[in-house]
DNA sequence: TTGTAAGCGTTATCAA
DNA sequence: TTGATAACGCTTACAA
């Protein structure tokens, strides 16, 4: 960032001597204060529209300690769920006159890390973190605490769900997500039942062990099956498929929809058929799972509540000081036609391939 | 935004007092100016770390007159497209010491106009306008037209293509990819060729404009039919589906990806099937639309090189004091599934339904 | 009702 | 090699 060249600027003075009053007259006329009579307010008015005078924030923040700026810190802006996060998380900032800065963390400690950095040298009045793999109590010595949420946070040490949460903390209750989605299988025959996701996180390794439960809840023995897919599988899901296809299960759960896209995209050039000869489970709910071919059974969560009540919370934190309890958000089971009811015929020219 | 309770930060002034040396020192200490003696620069580091301390930019920058900010106006974070863009932006833009605000301007000028206002109160650097509704010339007048790009705008106003273009424009070249679409529906056989899309965006109609110009290279008579679809219709495809089902045509040109493949999703409950009775065409190259069934022919645009090049040019412009050049980036036609050889038979039990 | 001046946290100029 | 001090643009006591 070489020095970069000089800008030029209408400032507060320009529009006081415009209108003949002193700097101070000009900012309490445009802060309406109601000292200043109606007379010089509207012309600073006047002035100020003229010159099409903007104020310098960080001026005005440098004074009155508090910038109107949050910082947002997530995964991956590409990604639908978190450009969902990110949609409302920065509508909501700005029906409150907050404005919002954000940094992609990229599954990385160190960019998150640096990433938090830059909001405090920017002095964001507060900052929310979204799938995180920062422990929330490392961020929370980045950042004052009492000035953090943290959405879906994705570090290993975080609570298990059942554990009270921190305040701040807002999740999705994936776990109950995960029981709907184990009794909508076994309730329609499906026993053999698979996972396939990324071991490194929390969140996948969250819904894999909610799965686990429910499936023992419901008597069925033995340990998960799990098909491990890396990160980015999604734009690459050969190399998960040939692992499905040497023992493949009645059904498989994907850590997320696209995972799941993916696999059904995959399995279209082998010999499985969805759901006649698997069925196929998402999570997230994302657009796109409703308009796949077959439709994809899912678990819905709430993205956009999520960035808004990440963003409504932050600020309330900002006023009161404190952070609100932690927040759980319901999830929703949609099941479209990724599924079937296993116990009945194999519908109309199957076993065509 | 009312008043929020004060904040506590370390300053320079208590790095400078913890290692005994003046602010300025200390401020040249950490700024590695060569004239500060070894002893004290290592003892002001230490006092910095020590204290955790991180500057203020908006301090800093109130001196040096640059935030290091970039502001990036677009018109809807959660837009798979828009959220590409916007990933690869503020890498671009973070891999160059600039820190990335934004907002949406969500199709509505005054929004945009706000948008760009608050950049200014933010003393952005610099400011990239995506998909705006805004004139490119108007924008120049709410900031610095020497530290602003524009990319895809969507204003009416903006030159057709063919005319030179001003610098600072960023555009994919969707003629041409309109051109290899028609080449290609021509070239197999299609001759009833219509068009979807949103009539009040700027982008849509230029690329109707440009497929009514390819039909017409290929001496097909007549005005491209169009069906009309408003900005959501991809939530709510029925509208449209109804219409397309009242006189089929042979293959569909959509707007971009999300239309077309909700149109598809909306075809499978009508009787017409893709590619075998009706052909399919998006456009953007979403990786969803690699991923449906049938795959989606479309045209790929350089999304990330789009958002990429916005930043880098960006920054170029606030060194340099002049934005660059227009810049139209080539795109690629991905023929797939949704549309076939016109001229060869229907394959394998057609006609079922 | 308005003006003067101090201060927010930095950097840069000028002396020492 | 280091330290006062002014300045960036703004708000806000304190004076008038």
């Amino acid at each position: 960032m070489t020095r970069p060249v000089p800008r030029d600027r209408v400032i507060l003075g320009d529009v006081a001597r415009r209108a003949g009053v002193s700097v101070s007259t000009a900012s309490r006329a445009l802060a309406s204060d109601g000292r200043i009579s109606l007379r010089t307010r509207t012309a600073v008015r006047a002035a100020a529209a003229e010159l099409r005078y903007v104020p310098n924030i960080a001026a005005r923040g440098l004074r009155v300690q508090a910038t109107g700026t949050l910082g947002l810190l997530l995964a991956d802006l590409g990604d639908p769920v978190h450009g969902q996060i990110a949609a409302a998380f920065e509508h909501e900032a700005g029906e409150n006159g907050y404005r919002v800065i954000f940094a992609s963390g990229l599954n990385d400690r160190d960019r998150e890390r640096r990433a938090l950095r830059t909001f405090v040298e920017h002095a964001a009045d507060g900052v929310a973190l979204v799938s995180g793999l920062l422990d929330p109590a490392e961020a929370g010595t980045w950042v004052a605490p009492g000035r953090l949420v943290v959405v879906q946070s994705d570090s290993r040490r975080s609570p298990r769900p059942g554990r009270t949460l921190a305040p701040g903390i807002i999740q999705t209750d994936d776990a109950s997500g995960m029981d709907a989605v184990i009794d909508h299988l076994v309730g329609n025959g499906y026993r053999d039942i698979a996972y396939a996701g990324d071991e490194t996180r929390a969140t996948d390794v969250a819904r894999h062990e909610a799965a686990e439960l429910a499936l023992r809840r419901h008597g069925i023995a033995g340990p998960l099956r799990r098909f491990s897919a890396p990160d980015h599988a999604w734009h690459d899901p050969e190399v998960v498929l040939w692992r499905i296809l040497a023992e493949p299960p009645e059904a498989l759960v994907c850590y997320d929809d696209k995972l799941a896209l993916a696999i059904m995209d995959a399995l279209r050039g082998a010999a499985l058929r969805v759901p006649d000869d698997i069925g196929i489970v998402g999570f997230d709910g994302i657009p796109f799972a409703a308009m796949s071919n077959p439709r994809l059974t899912t678990v819905v969560t709430p993205t956009a509540d999520l960035g808004r009540i990440a963003a409504s919370s932050l600020i309330g934190a900002i006023h009161t000081g404190h952070v609100p309890d932690a927040i759980v958000l319901p999830v929703r089971l949609a099941v479209r036609e990724s599924t079937r009811d296993l116990r009945a015929a194999v519908p109309r020219d199957a076993h065509r391939g």
